[in-house]
DNA sequence: AGAGTTAGGTACCATTTGGTACAAATCAAA
DNA sequence: TTTGATTTGTACCAAATGGTACCTAACTCT
């Protein structure tokens, strides 16, 4: 019927996540998108209606890939306590300053992007029904404190990957969560 | 000598801080940067190397500025707690969506600006120490606890600054810090 | 008043930006 | 093998970008 695509479209939107997450929106021209997609302009356009639209294709693929490995991960948290299980959301990766890519679209294009302030939102809502269920779990707190503890506990994290971005130190956070957690 | 300023410099970063701060470095284009400053291209060229230098005065200005005037705040709190004490960093704002000139500015340039890194490192630096002295004012937490429960909040704060850049809903932290503060 | 010095304003520039046009290439179906 | 449909690659484009050149304006000192 027609020409097949010669590129995996999941790969090039995994590339573009990449890239994305790591140096942001407006600091990633064309040149660097297309090399990290591993696609030229006319696959590219073809593909994706712009620059905009990849983005938030990226953004998406962040959902599927990384927040849903967390939340798995978080689900299926067998360590002994709530603070341990949820210390690995602190844990500075080798490298750190991606930071989070939440975070990072949150900070950048929340004010005035709309639709990345919704999926932002959504994503964080996922991470902070995960954090959740690890607190309802262990059964150290009431149904009342639980909400609001996962709540304060996102926060933590997007503060922690916040700060990673410009190199901050790391701590012993399976400690300190013990002492948020009481 | 030779022809005076027509325009008050400090006015003029504090412009620059302002558009900086609420668009970031990369979104804020040169005749943005000029409209907010009150300045002509020329003037401003004479006065500052480049938009990067602009950049780096905006930053040390939101120190002088705002930094400064958090901390005193915090310093001079006689409120009841610690904890409606260091709930005044929880308050969103009027214009919350600009969020924190440093939450800001380590998210977008961090990984990559040295210069960028070392400004917001040192103003958390400064939050930090001013959010001890406020708990080690209140008496209830060991001072081996101490640290380590300001970084933590330290952390809460940019958490909630960044979320609030895409619209978070506020939450009763004076209460939420109740817990967290033990 | 004239010279010297710096600020202000603007026309201009090279480069980079995101995006388009279009021809060549590659497949399936007839 | 021809036709039809779609992808791929690239030349091209207009607009926007940050920055410079340079002339004029304003002030001080002699």
């Amino acid at each position: 019927m027609s020409r097949p695509r010669e590129f995996d479209p999941e790969l090039a939107v995994q590339g573009a996540m990449d890239v994305f997450w790591v140096q942001g929106f407006k600091a990633t021209n064309l040149p660097d998108l297309l090399t990290a997609m591993g696609l030229t302009r006319g696959s590219f356009y073809k593909a994706f209606r712009d620059k905009e639209t990849a983005y938030l294709a990226a953004l998406d693929r962040y959902d599927e890939l990384v927040v849903t490995e967390t939340v798995t991960a978080l689900t299926n948290c067998k360590a002994g306590s709530a603070a341990q299980c949820l210390s690995m959301l602190f844990q500075s990766s080798g490298d750190s300053r991606r930071g989070c890519f939440i975070c990072n679209a949150m900070v950048e294009l929340g004010p005035d992007h709309p639709q990345v302030a919704e999926r932002t939102g959504q994503m964080a809502g996922r991470l902070r029904d995960a954090i959740r269920d690890v607190l309802v779990r262990s059964g150290d707190q009431t149904d009342e404190q639980v909400n609001g503890l996962a709540d304060t506990i996102l926060h933590l994290y997007f503060g922690f990957q916040a700060m990673g971005r410009s190199g901050g130190g790391d701590a012993d956070w399976s400690l300190r969560l013990q002492r948020v957690l009481q």
